[in-house]
DNA sequence: CACAATCCCGACTAATTTAGTCAAGTATTT
DNA sequence: AAATACTTGACTAAATTAGTCGGGATTGTG
């Protein structure tokens, strides 16, 4: 799983379909007016979306996407892995090649985050977003006050994004 | 802040300069040798990380780059922003011109998390690495049990990679 | 001084990925 | 039949990452 413009759209795309979910199926066309994502890009992951049984097809005139389950049944995590390319995860992934110390050190360290990424992104679901129950709270690592945050945040020159793009 | 090889290769040069910080500064051939990174693209990471101020130069023979602080005052986060450009947030970022609805429900979701993870880097430093203290608590959001993980995660098909490559 | 080690710098190339296009289908309703 | 809409695959363009190359500038050592 990646973190990229492309999960994002594809996340954009799922709620936009939660949102018309009883409205019958929902042509990419549409979607593709309301998101403002190109129609043909659309289609590439929408196919993958089917693929995985997220979503679910009708044909001809009257047709298009619905949502294969219930939107608070579709976790944020599951729609973006559907769309991007399995990874080997990192490099020296899982394997015990990490012979030297040091890069076991941040091997660690990325797969650490990764799980937590993850797991925040499995605990949202699509009923989420549209009630914009939002997310969950700011988490805040208050049981390891080692380093008190905010000072090295306000370093950073801009409202950081971590995500790509 | 971006999440890639890169900033992974340059949290992994800092934290074999940590390690190495009592014997002198260390030359970038020695770095790339142990962490199999290709020299020149060393070179290239050093040099934003020189210009952050993260590390200090003495150039001639017995040269080398040294930590410009104690480990334990460099956090994960300033390495990985020093060496990836900077990318105006999330496409909407933070105007109001996210005129509709759901391209606004995604953008905090994004947002949300991605301050988590800066969060999350920002309370590790090299000397967390050193110390294999490892990272962190894997924090369990046990405070909002609305779904319950591990399910999701057995079907992903794969110790999951969030972060790219 | 000469020389080698080492940082420093900019331009260039290659590989990968994202994003998007295009064209030709197939299925279904009206 | 005809229009609608999904389906598929190949192709292109742009961006980014990763890496190369060639030349400097500095400085310690013999």
């Amino acid at each position: 799983m990646k973190l990229t413009t492309k999960g994002r759209y594809a996340v954009t795309a799922m709620l936009d379909l939660a949102l018309n979910n009883d409205k019958g199926p929902v042509t990419l066309a549409d979607i593709a007016d309301r998101q403002g994502i190109s129609l043909s890009y659309l289609e590439q992951l929408f196919s993958r979306l089917r693929k995985k049984q997220l979503v679910t097809s009708v044909r001809g005139p009257g047709g298009g996407y619905s949502l294969a389950g219930e939107p608070s049944e579709v976790h944020i995590a599951e729609v973006i892995t559907a769309v991007d390319e399995k990874v080997d995860a990192m490099r020296c992934g899982g394997k015990s090649n990490c012979h030297n110390n040091e890069r076991c050190l941040t091997h660690d360290l990325w797969r650490d985050l990764s799980n937590r990424i993850y797991d925040y992104l499995s605990d949202v679901t699509l009923q989420d977003l549209v009630e914009r129950k939002g997310v969950p709270e700011m988490a805040a690592n208050s049981d390891d006050p080692k380093v008190k945050l905010g000072n090295v945040r306000s370093t950073a020159s801009d409202p950081l994004a971590v995500l790509n793009q």
